[in-house]
DNA sequence: AGGGCTACGTAAAGGTTGGGTAAAGACAAA
DNA sequence: TTTGTCTTTACCCAACCTTTACGTAGCCCT
């Protein structure tokens, strides 16, 4: 299955060299030379993506993408000056996926090209949800639950995160400072108590056994109990 | 809501230096200073997208990618040094989506994360499964109508857009952001309550259930409970 | 053993925020 | 203009995170 490239470039000889590599690298290419017909290809439903030179002699070409953005999705990678800043910013915000600075490396084109297109096979393939089981316990990251012998904790955003995280190093102790950083998503302060209280409640939720789940490694912080096989 | 980012990034100073301005952009952040710990976290279905340094402490950033891609399809950038081109090529051809040479400019990496989150949110969005029903709940797709029980449901046109979206993911959680993207094509910015206004009065003509059929889950979406069988 | 220090457990209070929804406004089509 | 629809505004509440306060358990030292 060819991909088919639409280049928008005014430069004949910039667009013939891409145009040959690119076709040397087994991608199907439409030309044109200005925005206008570059548009009405683009809309022609004929191309899979779009590699857009911003400097064009008719109409701008982030012009072109807004245009294409009203009506499209179509994946665009814009050809921007070396070193011009602001094109990039307002390009990426006016919607593109990525940009190539000039003078460009037919190489890196052809990597970026093919690693956008892949992002977008991927995604249009449906994901598998891999819950994964502990004990009794069973994480379902599509819906941000974590079931108890098929029953779901009714746990608050930050206990789910910090399960989780006890959960995927069960056996092992997780420092107080890592859980924090990777669960609260902040670095732990003096005299912050908040990841105790956090623990606490979920202790409770997870039914306060003896010996606990969850527990107390003095010091360093906290483990979850492999639970038994 | 919030996007979360997974930083990947032994040098302390540039990764609290980035984690800070990801902070003030509006993402929520995760840091790992080293490679298996960047595993763990990105396993751990705690972020939508990763920050890879390729030169790190214990595993090499490429194999951390690559070990990665063995069993998600997470988007990942690679930050590399400036100028390896080799390094580039095969972080693509690994697989990584994207790329930023250090020293980097974190507008710059704020404008590449949006760009791919934003393809991300568009790729996904599943399309109609068509004439599928959901316990009494059944889609027309080609007459844009959805019957309870036989009966068609008095929808406006952007209702129908949400209430689909949430059913073709019935069971698990659509973000805010996705379903606004998805239904209302347009993104989703601070204080817009547009979407709970639909989603609110969806749950009226869909007969004020306990529990309720669209179930809210608090600071990252909605998800359609999935009917009993 | 006992004192003193520190880390942890947890109840309760405090404060912030996200979400529900009524009602008003804006807008477009008929 | 009227009507149907989407959006904004405003207010309120409940969920939740954090702090405070006090009690307890572990650990080291003499």
């Amino acid at each position: 299955m060819q991909n088919r490239v639409l280049l928008i470039e005014d430069d004949d000889e910039l667009r013939e060299l891409l145009a040959r590599y690119l076709v040397n690298q087994g991608f199907s290419v439409r030309e044109a030379a200005n925005g206008r017909d570059g548009l009405v290809l683009a809309l022609g439903q004929d191309c899979d993506i779009v590699v857009l030179d911003i400097m064009l002699p008719d109409i701008n070409g982030l012009d072109v993408l807004r245009e294409l953005r009203g009506r499209t999705h179509l994946p665009v990678i814009l050809l921007t000056a070396r070193g011009d800043e602001t094109d990039r910013i307002v390009g990426f915000e006016v919607g593109a996926d990525d940009y190539i600075p000039k003078p460009c490396n037919p190489r890196e084109l052809v990597a970026r090209l093919q690693a956008l297109l892949r992002r977008i096979a991927w995604d249009q393939k449906t994901e598998v949800a891999d819950g994964r089981a502990y004990g009794d316990l069973a994480v379902e990251p599509g819906q941000r639950r974590i079931y108890q012998n098929g029953v779901p904790l009714e746990l608050t955003g930050t206990e789910y995160e910090v399960l989780q995280v006890l959960l995927a190093h069960a056996g092992s102790v997780v420092r107080k400072t890592d859980l924090m950083q990777w669960a609260l998503g902040r670095r732990l302060e003096a005299y912050d108590r908040t990841l105790d209280m956090h623990i606490s409640n979920l202790r409770k939720k997870l039914g306060n056994d003896h010996p606990p789940r969850i527990e107390t490694v003095r010091g360093l912080g906290y483990s979850y109990r492999i639970p038994a096989p």
